[in-house]
This record gives structure tokens, sequence and C-alpha cells, in this order.
DNA sequence: CAGTGAGCGAGCTTCCGCTTGACTT
């Protein structure tokens, strides 16, 4: 008989507490949250406060049996899952499965699953924090209500929720900014000369003592007598300001700026990123046998365990020296209030195992990933880099120049983590005040305003994640469902919005617009805290909600012509029925939506509606070596080859093969 | 589920968050 039965989430966390604490518990993983709302209907009775219905999550069958046959041979039962809401809530739901009241089971946390934390709590269990258990219930139902009551108003195939729908919104509204702008010429102006055989170019800054605007210069011709009084005089240095100023390492990744790293410098996916990270988590096999080079990738912590602190500063110690070590050692806490901080940063297990003698053993995309993860920690814990910067200030008349030159002075952190600082005009530090420089020309260049960028999947989830929209196991996931619902696509990593997207979007913003709004999440955390705190119940808060979620319900339901009006705009533009020569309607169908004539049923004229920019994709047929075309089958739509029916090639249209949601559902 | 080379069909699938399976010939 063993002494207990241990529980956690993941199954390398089992195998890592098995480890620490030997053969004498039980270990056993639950792979996530094993009870849930059910899939096929809302699960929720409102009338009766909310009352959730529970069942076990169909693909999670045998491991609810396993942990209820586990939990029959032992007395004493550690849940150890993560100590955060939804951790707290798995393990409430594990005590509901196999039976047990809450004195008849220990709860154990840790944040870094080294053995003297993993002792430590061990020897300190609690109970089950049921306040924060129902900060979770609330959240969950709260999501679940929203979900599950606009998606079908939406229609078939298309959906709505607290997260997705706030990052459609971000998406949708970005590409009308863009489409919106007005771009606007502006000039500068510069000065042209060199100095000891090196080129200088200073820029018109000021005109009697004032600075110059952003965009200021928007009149041609003025710029031009500019130009003219100009030549007619020297330009004098009249200042020179150096200043030194100490630069900071990055932290150490948690998982939302792993992505954003990940895209920027290695052109991954969001998801792509979360997959190889998993492979480097789970283990990868090496000459001394499998092992995993990083810690758990789903983190919104970047706090570092004390034992890896202390192997990497010993690590840049004796590698890059002394110098290369700061007064104290880098403290990091998150930025976020939302932040949950139930695991610690991702970084290498061993900082000793460096990316180069780790290559053997990892395929090229590990390898690079490896690489990343590892510079951005051991850089985490170096010296500031030192940068010295050289303003000169320099008068032609009324007008003021400036220039600007940075230097490294000592590289510090930089010299692993690479870091673009702008060198500037390179002799700007040779140039003294009251010399009067060597100017060969004025001149003016033009320059346009630009709109803002489109969102990447990058860009999109630091901003999610400013706002406290969405978990670090969810970033990855919601892109995804944007694009398989065909919402939006990427172009050139990019995210574009097709009309599909811009319906639901337009819908939501007429029958939903609260829902939406940026800051509703970050409204339900702070409700969520208050029941954490047990300062309040959570029916309280999910009624308070539903009282104003109610009547917008309530007028959904109706719809209006406003609701066909906006599906037909976007989705049946321009589209006439050849037969009554009138426009054509969206219709919703069993197969969901399909463009019909307006006279049905007199005229059975109908057409697919195709988001045609889905068809614009860059596909090729891999035969023929030519773009392929939408065709219209019996299934609806999909991609075939131009050449048909020489070539019979076919495609499925949408799907990210990345990611589904239903992995775990059975049939 | 997968699959599609023509022309169905007018209300039943969907959320967010946890976590990666291991079929019997």
């Amino acid at each position: 008989m063993k002494k207990g039965l241990i529980i956690v989430e993941s199954p390398t966390k089992a195998k890592t507490i098995g480890g620490i604490l030997g053969k004498d518990y039980m270990v056993i993983a639950t792979m996530g949250h094993v009870r849930d709302l059910p899939d096929k209907d809302m699960g929720i009775n409102i009338e009766k406060d909310f009352e959730p219905k529970y069942v076990i999550i169909p693909g999670k069958k045998t491991i609810a049996a396993n942990l209820k046959k586990a939990a029959s041979q032992h007395d004493d039962i550690y849940l150890a899952t993560d100590e955060d809401r939804e951790g707290e809530a798995i393990a409430w739901h594990i005590m509901h499965i196999i039976g047990r009241k809450p004195d008849e089971i220990k709860r154990v946390a840790f944040h870094e699953i080294v053995p003297d934390a993993v002792r430590e709590a061990f020897h300190s269990p609690r109970g089950i924090s049921i306040n924060l258990v129902d900060a979770q219930q609330a959240r969950r139902i709260l999501d679940r209500i929203v979900g599950y009551t606009i998606s079908p108003f939406l229609g078939r195939g298309l959906s709505a929720g607290r997260v997705q729908s706030v990052a459609l919104k971000l998406i949708v509204e970005r590409e009308k900014e863009i489409e919106g702008f007005v771009s606007q010429v502006y000039w500068t102006v510069k000065a042209n000369g060199e100095k000891n055989g090196k080129s200088i170019s200073l820029e018109l800054a000021e005109i009697s003592g004032k600075k110059i605007e952003k965009y200021g210069l928007k009149d041609s011709g003025g710029v031009d007598k500019i130009l003219e009084e100009l030549k007619k005089n020297t330009l004098t240095v009249t200042g020179k300001d150096v200043t030194s100023k100490k630069v900071k390492p990055y932290p150490p990744f948690i998982t939302s700026t792993l992505q954003q790293e990940a895209s920027i410098k290695l052109g991954f996916s969001s998801s792509r990123t979360m997959a190889i990270a998993q492979q480097l988590y789970e283990g990868i096999a090496t000459g001394e046998g499998s092992m995993g080079l990083i810690t758990y990738m789903r983190t919104d912590s970047p706090s570092v365990a004390k034992p890896a602190k202390n192997q990497v500063i010993k690590y840049i110690g004796d590698s890059f020296g002394k110098e290369y070590l700061p007064e104290k050692p880098h403290f990091y806490k998150s930025k976020s209030s939302s932040a949950q901080e139930a695991h610690e940063a991702i970084r290498p297990t061993s900082s000793l195992k460096t990316p180069e003698k780790m290559k053997p053993f990892l395929k090229e995309e590990q390898y690079k990933l490896y690489r990343l993860i590892w510079e951005r920690f051991v850089a985490s814990q170096m010296k500031e880099a030192e940068i010295e910067n050289t303003k000169i200030f320099a008068e032609n008349g009324k007008y003021g120049f400036t220039a600007e030159s940075n230097t490294v002075r000592f590289d510090g952190f930089m010299k692993l983590w690479d870091m673009k600082i702008d060198g500037g005009e390179e002799c700007a530090a040779e140039i003294e005040k009251g010399e009067i420089l060597n100017i060969a020309d004025y001149i003016k260049e033009e320059h346009k305003t630009n709109p803002p960028p489109r969102y990447t999947e990058a860009s999109l989830i630091k901003t999610l994640e400013k706002h406290g929209i969405g978990r670090p196991s969810t970033y990855a996931p919601t892109i995804s469902i944007l694009l398989n619902r065909g919402y939006v696509k990427t172009e050139k990593r990019a995210l574009v919005p097709l009309k599909i997207g811009r319906v639901v979007y337009e819908i939501l913003m007429q029958f939903f617009p609260d829902i939406i709004k940026v800051d509703f999440t970050a409204r339900m955390e702070d409700g969520l805290d208050k029941i954490a705190e047990g300062e309040r119940r959570w029916t309280e808060t999910l009624h308070e909600f539903y009282k104003d979620y109610k009547p917008l319900l309530e007028k959904a339901k109706v719809k209006g012509p406003e609701y066909d009006e906006i599906f037909n705009k976007i989705l049946a533009a321009d589209k006439m029925c050849p037969n009554c020569k009138i426009p054509m309607v969206v219709k919703k169908g069993r197969y969901g939506m399909f463009l019909g004539c307006p006279n049905f049923p007199e005229c059975t004229y109908k057409d697919s509606i195709i988001n045609e920019e889905v068809a614009s994709e860059d596909k090729a047929c891999p035969k023929c070596g030519i773009p392929l075309v939408v065709k219209k089958g019996k299934f609806g739509t999909f991609f075939g080859c131009p050449n048909y029916p020489e070539c019979k090639y076919t495609e499925r249209i949408k799907k990210n093969a990345h990611y589904s949601r239903n992995r775990f559902k059975k049939k």
C-alpha cells in the first residue's frame, strides 16, 4: 500500500513529482478538466440561481474511472493541481468525482516544481478554497451563457464569445481604420555634410526657437523657401549633450512574449510555437535519456525558481566573466493585474544545457525555439547594457538642426540578446561645440503618413493580454477559431477580416455592444476577485450580469429588419437573381447560409455564398502549379484545379490543421 | 468523420479553460 495518492494536471508534472517524492506515492494526471458543463445544451438553470449541471467530459471517462479506483485504494489523497482559479476548480471537481468530503482530501500547491517547494507543500496541506472555486464557476457560467445564447442567434457555423468576439472586433476595427485612413504628405529638411571623411546628416527641428511638430512641414513651397534661406548661411554647432543610460534586459518569457518573439524572430505562428514548446517541455531524447528541456509553457508569470536563478548566475560568471553579472540579481514580477501566476517563467530546465550542446538532439525548429528561450533567460540575469547618447544642436540663422548618435559602451546582456540600438550619426561624437559644419547640401525629403498596421497574431495576443482577455492556454486557440470560422485570414502574417467576420462584427455591435467592449473582461474580473475574496456570492455577480444581459437577449430574439440587412448588405452585395433581376438575399438552411431569390417559392434560383477572400488565398495545384479556384459541390464549396477534368485535384477550404476544439470528443 | 466535379436547403450548434490521447487486425 502506497502512502498516498497525488493528483496533478499534466503527465510531465506527474513524472517530476514522482521523481522527487519517490515510489511511496502514486501520481495520476487528469489532463486538465475532467468535469464540466455538458456540450449539447446550456446546462444551467438560470431560474434556480444559475444552478449548473456538471457532467464528466466525454473523452475523460477513463480518467474519471481511474481516479475513482485509485482513490478507493488510498486514505491520503493530495490534490496538487495548479494554484490558480482553474486549478482550484479542477481539484474541487475531482473531490466530487471521487466522492470525498472537503475534510477527506488534502490540497497542496507549489509554483515551482523543485524539490524544496514540493516537499514543503506536502508538509503543509490546506483545504480547497471554495471562494476561488466559486469565482471559477461564475467565470465558466458567464462564458457559457454568452457563448450559447449569441452563437445560435448568429446561425449555423458562426459563433461568438467573450474572448473571440473582442479579438474579432479589434481586427475589424483596425481594418476600418486603415480603409478610412487619409494619407498626408509632409516634408523634412536635412543638412548633409561630412567630417573626417565620415558623412553626417542633421535634421531641421526648430524655427525661431519653436519646435517643429511631427508631420509639421506640409507645404512644399514653404519648404523651398527655407532651403533658399539656409543656403545663405553657415551651420554652427551650438550645443552638444552626452548622456549615458542603462538598458535593462527583458524578463524571461511568459506564454504571450514567447509567442511574440517566436513570431518576430522565427516567423512561427502562435500554434506552431506552442506545439514545439510542448515537445521541449515533454522531453527530448538525449544521450542521457529523455528529459524536459524547458519549464511549463503556459504561464503568465516571469518569476524564476531560486535554484535555477543561482545556476544561471554562476553560468554567466563562468562563461562571460563577473563583469557581466549585475550588482543585484534581477527580479521579475508580472506586469498584469489579471495574472494568476500558478507557474514560473518559461526557461531552460538547466542553463548548462546550451543550445549548441543540445543541437544534435533537436530538430531544426526545436533548436531555434530552444535557443530563443535559453538566450532570453540567460540574458535576463545579465548586467544592464550601457549606451552613450550624443545629441548635437546646430544653428543656421533662425533654423535649428539636431543629430543624434548612440554608442554601446558596455554590451552587458546584449552580448546574448539581440536588441536594435539605432546607431544614428556615426561622427556625431566627434563634433564639438562652436564648430562650423561643412555642409555640402540642404535637401528636402518627401514623406507620407501611414495607416496603423494590421494586427499580426503576435500583436493581437499582446493587445488581448494587455486587457486581461484570454489566458496563456487560449491565445493560440482563439486565433485558430477566427481562422477556422472564416472570420479572418492571414496575409503575410497580418490578420485580415473576411466578409463573414465583418457580418458577425456588425451583428454583435448592433445587438450586443456591451459584451464585446474591450473592458468587459476587466469588469468581469473585478467581480470574480470579489467572489474569490469572499466579499460576494458568485450567484449575486451572475444575477447582476444577467439583469443587464437579459433585455439584450429579449431584444435580439425579435431580430428585426436590421438583422437581415446586415447579412444582405455584406454577403449578398450586388448579387442579382438572373430570372427576376432583383437583389438576392441571404437565407439560412440546414446546411448553412446560401443566397436565395426573394421571390421564393415562385423563383427557386439559389447560389452559394463564397467567402471570396478565402478563394484568393495563394493556393496552387501541386500537380499543375496553377492557382486553385473555388468550386461548388454537393457538400458546399471547395478548392479545385482549373484544369478539371484533366486534373482532378481538390482541397478542402479552411480548417487550420494545427488546432481542433473537439479532439477529446468521442462519438 | 470525410468527401466534393453539381445545383440540396428556410431554426439545433455554440462558449472559455484546463490538458494531450494510444485503436485491437
